[in-house]
This record gives structure tokens, C-alpha cells and sequence, in this order.
DNA sequence: TAAAATTATGCTCATTTTGAGTATAAATAG
DNA sequence: CTATTTATACTCAAAATGAGCATAATTTTA
């Protein structure tokens, strides 16, 4: 086996940072100029950083300054050509999720997740894009690429299979390698079907491949670690807690069934006082920390609300 | 934010190759001479890899050549002094499990998967050492580093805590910061209490992190996807699929209810045929493959014996 | 060879969880 | 004051789960 010491690579940390703000989940975006917006990122130097997730954390305080939660390796992607450089240097992406409470700062410095995947918010209904475009287009790949029916099959959720929503990535993929995205075009894909706009807003490099992972990710682990809380501020309503799910879960929620969830999950603790707005006040809820004696782990299982077609 | 095109780093990628033999969970190893053991691995060449996951069937092919079915890329390790080399450089890992149903080829090219991790086999009772060895130098360990007690809590399921079988990497990893397992030593770690031997088997670099990880990724992905499939044979009886389980989540299964949910589950197709042992002839089945109009994911979800200590 | 042991499989039953609603409470808006 | 809105409480059937008893089809052993 041969083992040269080093083959010229830059290893990219790139952080996909979340939050929910006005009941919209959003991603932390570097705008510079009007060139197509990144995630902060920065190289990992292992002389100054000792581990991966302080050197992040060094690119994420000086791009961007917020304060980070939950913070989680998603994935380290290296394939040739899906992050390419003038420079033509070889760039393997760590990929990572951060969570943050923080409140709105300057302007447009959030962009709304859903703008960068349209097809994955079905909480008003199932996306009509899907099978206005995407589907069709879809099918016209598979003529030349039949090799991936079932992928697409599993991924959308076609002939009897379930549309599963942590398929993010899966999806992202297919339609990258169909050529529907922008990204796909920017690396020099043929389009599989000429539309009229490639699908969802572009990112640099791999950033948007990025995010599809954390969406996934985050989707898949809501479902059996509380890290909810860590996109709450400290006192939140019950609804504030379902709309938070529901965005990030891109389903809409039975709301006395989520509330009888949460309530027996034993999360969280009312503080006695409530809100007022619309309706009638909503009490004030707090997330129990780890008080010790209690089991702070275990899952927040949740279930749908429009009829039994989503298996959550 | 400045941008220098390499830090002289080298990737390596390791595998863990996971199979089930005689009943055993076990990893593929190499063995050379008598120095301590380690997994296949090699570094990644962006020259002639064009993907990661080329590069690491390549050095599976060349040191190891065993089939593989499933390939996941589960992390990517990046600690200083975690993975060193004579030489000095900066090496990142990036940690694969694989499965297959290889049968056995030359004499001790596997390891028992348990001898790196004793305590995480919970199949016949909690592991003695657990109470007699490792909570006690822990508790010792925690006396110097107070700042480890709740993850120690949550890992090893204290003061009210569950045992949760998936934190197999977080067990391994406090043990480690405790210097309670070679590979510490070896870093030059202080040992929280001096034991007659540290736990478990050693492996070079950071490969037995890698293969907790391993483990534990699977542990998770077995209650949510069909990849128990990967293990087995193509005939098998529900017997055996249940010892394969048992092996993995390191724990035992009730049998009638475990026939149950996988006879419900649809994963499975009778043959007719039976195979005859000591008792009763057991029935043969063979995994369903992805035949269309049937749902190949989705979950097996597993109930344990023991009552209702575990929560699987 | 009959009884005992072993393994596989079938079935029951109480409990818990889930999915889907109906009903009521407490505000604001007009 | 009445309609509207939102929050919360409660009900009920269906499904899933945990535990065990019962029976079947073999081999092992006395």
C-alpha cells in the first residue's frame, strides 16, 4: 500500500445554521454583493484548530456571529466536481447543523429554507410542482438513465411507495444528477428537461447539498432526541412549539394529539402565566433542562395531521 | 477570510466490515505480524478516487477482498493526537461501515465484535464489569473532571438515566478521556484508576472509535430501515434473523413478538421448505427484495425480553 | 421405546399508544 | 352582545406492544 504523506487537499467546513423566526424556518446565508449566496464556511487548518467543530466555529463567529446550540457533523462530501474552486485544488466539505434561537439582526441575512426546496413543504398540501414539473421531468431522465427508476421511486414516493420526508438529500441528488437544479447546470450537467427555471434557489459550491442534509437530518432526528428546543427561546406557547415542528417537518400537525405528546413527554413545565393575541391566552411553556432525576433524552414522536398518508 | 489552497492533510479512509457468523457479530481485521490489529483502511487519492467511497472499495478489494453489501459513510474524525503516525502529519479519518453475509475464509481475519466493546453486550444479563470495573473508575475519574458527569449520567444510564444501546460511541469515548482503554495510554493520557488491564481489545489508530461507531450507527439504523438484511444468508430462518438482531442491539428479544413484527413487516417470504436442527424443523424465508408495489423501507422495530427495562 | 427436552410456532389478553374527532373555555373583533 | 378565533379538555375506536400460555414437531435420553 502506498502512503504519501499528503495530497494537496483543503478540507471546507461549511455550517448550515437553522432558526425559526415569524413561524419561518431559515437558514443563516453570506451574501456578498449580488453573487449567489453561501453558508459560512472556512477551511479547516489543523495547526490552529484542534478539532473540526472549532475551527466551524471560528468561520461561523467571524462570518456571521451567532450564537450556536446544538452543533452536529452531518457528512463529509468529496465527490469530484461538486465543489469546484478557480484554483482547481481538490476540497472535501464536512458538512455541518448548528441550531440557534437568536432573534432577526440586519436584513436579509436569513433566507427561508423552503426557497431553496419548494418541494419539500406540504403543509399546506402536497407541493403541485411536484407533479406539474417535477415528476415529468423526472421521467423524461429516467428514458436515458433507467438505471435510477427505483431510486426515484423510493425518493418521491411514486408507485405505492411512501413519500418519506427525510429523503431530503435523496431527493436533492436526483434531481441534481437529472440536471433540474442550478447547481447541476453551473457544473457543466446536461438538463434532462429544458425548464423554464431550474428548481429552488441556488448556493454556492455544495452548500445547498449541504443543507438538504441537515433538512433530512434534523427532520429524521426530531423524531427521537428533544433537539427542538434548541430552536426555542426559553419560553414558548404549545403552538409556538407545533409551529416550530411543523416548518421543520414541512407536515402540519393534529394539534390536541401533539399537545397530549408533548404534554406526556414530561419536556416541559408551565410556568403558570400566559400570553395573550387572538383567541384565548395560551399558557407559557418552558423546556425542563437537565434537572437530573429526569430522563431529558427520548424521543418526541409526532403524529399527522392530514389523514394517515404521512407514517411519521 | 484567508484561503491557503492545502494544509498538507491526509485523508484516510477506514472501514468497518460487519458480518454475523456462527451467531457472532463480528469485524474484519489486519492482522500483521503480532502487532495490534486494524481495520482496512487507506488514504483517499482525489487523483485516482473520484469518490470516496471508490477509494475505500479499492483498499477493501486490495487488503481484505471481501464482498461488500451495504456501505455507509458514518464520520469523519479530525482530534489532535486521536490518530497518529510516526511521521507527524495531520491525518482526518473518515470512518465507512459495511456489511455482508461473507462466510468465513482464513482462520482469525475476524473479531468478535464484543471483545472491543464487553461491555455493550447486555444479551445474557448487564455485564458484570460494568458495576465491578468501569462505573467505579469512573466515578473516581469524574472526582478530577466534574464537567463529565451528565454526559457519564446519560451514557451509562445512572441516577435514573436509561441505558440506551445506541451511545456506544459515547461510552467508548469517555473511557478514553477517562484513560480506562489502551488506545489513551498509548496517546499519552493519564488513567483516571489504575486497572489490572484497560477495557476491551485495542486497535491501531483511531479504529476502534471508528468501529463504535459503527455499532452504534447500526444499532439506530436497524429499528428504522431493512439493512439486517445485509447480514444475512439469502435463505434464512426467523430464528437466525433474530440471533442477528440479538447480536447487533446486544440485547435479547421476546420470540414469539419478534416473529410477529416481522411476519407483519411483509419483509420476509416463506419458502415452504423447512430445516431441521434439535426441536421443532424451522421454516425458511428469504428476504423480500425490492419487487415493486411493496414498501422495501420503513421500519423494524424490535420489543425486548427483559422486560420493560429497555426501551427499543 | 416412551418420556423428557428442545425448538418453532400459534394464540390470547391486558395495556399503551395512536389517530381522529367532539366539546368547552377564554379571549378579541365587530 | 355576538361571532370569530385560538387554546385546551376529553372521548372513543383502532392499532401496536409486552407478556405469557399453549401446542406442534422434532431430537435426546432414560
Amino acid at each position: 500500500m502506498s502512503n504519501p504523506s499528503s495530497f494537496e487537499i483543503l478540507i471546507d467546513l461549511a455550517t448550515a445554521i437553522l432558526r425559526v423566526e415569524n413561524g419561518r424556518l431559515e437558514c443563516r446565508l453570506v451574501q456578498q454583493g449580488d453573487a449567489v449566496a453561501r453558508l459560512p464556511f472556512g477551511p479547516f487548518m489543523p495547526e490552529s484548530h484542534r478539532t473540526m467543530e472549532i475551527g466551524l466555529r471560528q468561520w461561523v463567529r467571524e462570518q456571521v456571529g451567532v450564537e450556536l446550540a446544538h452543533v452536529e457533523q452531518l457528512y463529509t462530501f468529496a465527490d469530484q466536481g461538486r465543489n469546484m474552486r478557480g484554483d482547481g485544488a481538490h476540497t472535501v466539505s464536512v458538512g455541518y447543523l448548528a441550531l440557534t434561537s437568536a432573534k432577526s439582526e440586519a436584513a436579509d441575512d436569513w433566507g427561508k429554507l423552503y426557497d431553496f426546496f419548494p418541494w419539500e413543504d406540504w403543509r399546506r398540501a402536497r407541493p403541485a410542482m411536484l407533479d406539474e414539473t417535477i415528476i415529468p421531468a423526472l421521467d423524461k431522465w429516467l428514458q436515458k438513465a433507467d438505471h435510477a427508476t427505483e431510486r426515484v421511486r423510493l425518493a418521491f414516493g411514486r408507485d405505492g411507495a411512501q413519500w418519506d420526508e427525510e429523503f431530503v438529500l435523496e431527493r436533492y441528488e436526483l434531481l441534481y444528477e437529472a440536471g433540474l437544479v442550478g447547481e447541476a447546470l453551473r457544473d457543466g450537467r446536461k438538463s434532462a428537461a429544458a425548464l423554464a427555471n431550474p428548481l429552488g434557489t441556488m448556493l454556492q459550491f455544495d452548500h445547498r447539498r449541504i443543507l438538504a442534509t441537515a433538512l433530512g437530518r434534523l427532520r429524521a432526528k426530531l423524531k427521537y432526541r428533544p433537539v427542538l428546543f434548541d430552536l426555542m427561546a426559553e419560553e414558548f406557547t404549545l403552538r409556538q412549539l407545533q409551529d416550530t415542528t411543523e416548518q421543520v417537518m414541512g407536515v402540519e400537525l393534529h394539534t390536541q394529539n401533539f399537545r397530549r405528546l408533548v404534554e406526556k413527554s414530561d419536556f416541559v413545565i408551565p410556568t403558570g402565566r400566559t400570553v395573550k393575541a387572538r383567541g384565548r391566552p395560551a399558557e407559557i411553556f418552558r423546556f425542563r433542562h437537565n434537572d437530573r432525576a429526569e430522563r431529558p433524552l427520548s424521543g418526541l414522536r409526532v403524529s399527522s395531521r392530514s389523514s394517515g398518508r404521512q407514517k411519521l
